[in-house]
RNA sequence: UGAGGCGUAGCGCAGUUGGUAGCGCGUAUGGUUCGGGACCAUAAGGUCGUGGGUUCAAAUCCCGUCGCCUCAACCA
């Protein structure tokens, strides 16, 4: 890149944000573009924030009695097509195999943009007892979505999540189990992400295709956008009936199970950029940096320099925290510069004079500041400087989106709310008339029901309102 | 699908009256450097998307074709 430097070439953040977007996405090495048109090669770097973004949602998982399992990529077209609402929503975008073995097949198989369909069949044939529920599964695994446009992480055609498929004897305990798992996504979202996220229920327009109900979670980014950073649905006995997946109850009759499904997917990783990124690149939270500390050697060629360097490396690498020591033969500056557009956490500088002092340069990615600290307790400090950077991630996130929240009383402030970048609140009457005049005059949606919030009229037709909607312009 | 644009070195591009293929970055080698994207020298690297036509001669003009991008449209 030599002297047109890193900032200059990406466009001001917030003057224009997509092109910010893309251009870290792909210069940080993040991903590159796949043969296949909206798919992506995520390359280690990138990858190894999903491992983490895997391994803290799993934890959760697990804790709340799920299990991990693994169903096909392939779904026959009969299956996919039973649930009308379903298979309507979906059929624009699935990908089709139509030949296998040299020949056409008699029967097309689906590559599956959503598991709902195979885990109906599949629980059809394992539920038989209210002994057997619930039925709590996990799985994390690729789906294929052919979207019209494409962007990296945000809209692939081919992506990665976990799609959470639970199976229940009451509305009761699905409506809980789908009230749970949108609140194990906002806490994961605040406390690893450090994104602060807005959750609640989705409007009949916007929810998914068979549910009887949608809720999801909302983040800002930094341009004011909203990001749908995961959803989840219940299902009512929408796909039961669709698959026959019915139990002998206690009471000796056959009842169809209620059921769940809930997932986050790679969009995350987008979620991240946007939300915490600035002008020299990306800003990881430490709690998914694949790299949470790195050390770069000043005028490594002098005598101890490197020795130290490794010393330092060894430690912090004990004391548990992902540290690299960073010894390619680039400048310092380009050093420097390559590890904030990856937004490490931590940056620790180790030249001659620092060691003669028992010293280290810390500089903290998120503030950008550069501090001294002593290297006999540098373990612990570090430590202690992750743990701050998390937190103090998470709290400017939510300050910058709290000024960003804004009441409209009629479409005109909504719409001088929205190109200002904010989210807005307003009333809404409940008709879809209304939703789609928002749309269409604002290019913002309703994100979300604001929960306990309570508008006299509608911002568009001035009637009653029956709720509280978060409308945003979204990704 | 409607409209417009672009295909020339790994990347970004220049290349008009048609006449031996250029620049910047990157890469390789050697040297001096190293506390915010260092500098000097040398070198490697291109059937100009593709098929045909016009011409003594085509990256350049003409016809076809393929691919990509932007806007519109579409999009849980």
């Amino acid at each position: 890149m030599g002297k047109e430097n890193f900032v200059e070439q990406i466009a001001d953040i917030e003057k224009d944000f997509p092109q910010w977007y893309t251009d870290v996405v792909v210069k940080t090495g993040l991903v590159d573009y796949g043969p296949v048109k909206g798919t992506m090669v995520i390359r280690p770097y990138g990858y190894a924030i999903w491992e983490n973004i895997q391994s803290e949602l799993d934890k959760r998982f697990k804790a709340t009695g799920h299990k991990n399992a693994y169903f096909p990529l392939l779904i026959p077209m009969s299956y996919f097509t039973k649930e009308a609402e379903h298979v309507e929503g979906f059929a624009p975008e699935v990908a089709v195999v139509t030949h296998a073995g040299g020949e056409e097949l008699a029967e097309p198989l689906a590559i599956r943009p959503t598991s709902e369909t195979i885990f109906g069949s599949m629980y059809s044939k394992w539920i038989q007892s209210y002994r057997d529920l619930p039925v709590l599964i996990n799985q994390w695994a690729n789906v294929m979505r052919w979207e019209k446009t494409t962007r990296p992480f945000l809209r692939t055609s081919e992506f990665l999540w976990q799609e959470g498929h639970t199976a229940h004897s009451s509305e009761e305990e699905a409506m809980e189990e789908t009230m749970k798992m949108l609140g194990v996504y906002k806490e994961f979202a605040e406390n690893c992400l450090a994104i602060p996220v807005i959750t609640g229920r989705k409007t009949e327009k916007e929810k998914f295709a068979g549910a009887v109900a949608t809720f999801g979670m909302e983040a800002m980014m930094k341009d004011g956008k909203s990001l749908q950073a995961g959803t989840t649905h219940y299902l009512g006995q929408n796909f039961a009936k669709a698959f026959e997946v019915k139990y002998l109850d206690k009471d000796g009759v056959q009842k169809y199970v209620y059921t769940s499904s809930w997932g986050v997917s790679t969009r995350l990783i987008g979620a991240l950029i946007m939300a915490h990124g600035d002008s020299r690149g990306l800003v990881i939270p430490p709690v998914v940096a694949p790299v949470q500390a790195v050390i770069i050697p000043i005028a490594a060629k002098k005598a101890g320099v490197l020795e130290k360097c490794e010393e330092v490396r060894a430690l912090l690498e004990k004391a548990g925290v992902r540290v690299e020591c960073d010894t390619t033969d680039a400048s310092p500056g380009w050093k420097f510069n390559e590890w904030e557009m990856k937004g490490v956490p931590l940056r620790i500088e180790l030249g001659p004079r620092d060691i003669e002092a028992g010293k280290a340069l810390i500089f903290r990615r998120d503030t950008l500041e550069k501090t001294e600290y002593s290297l006999s307790d540098i373990a612990e400090t570090v430590k202690s400087l992750l743990g701050a950077v998390q937190k103090d991630m998470l709290e400017a996130a939510r300050v910058r989106r709290d000024s960003r929240i804004v009441y409209a009383d009629s479409l005109k402030e909504l719409l001088g709310g929205v190109e200002g970048g904010n989210f807005v609140k307003a009333g809404w009457c409940g008709c879809r008339e209304c939703e789609d005049k928002i749309k269409a005059e604002t290019a913002a949606t309703a994100r979300v029901f604001a929960e306990g919030e309570h508008s006299e009229k509608c911002a568009v037709c001035g009637k009653q309102a029956k709720h509280t909607v978060i409308f945003a312009r979204a990704y």
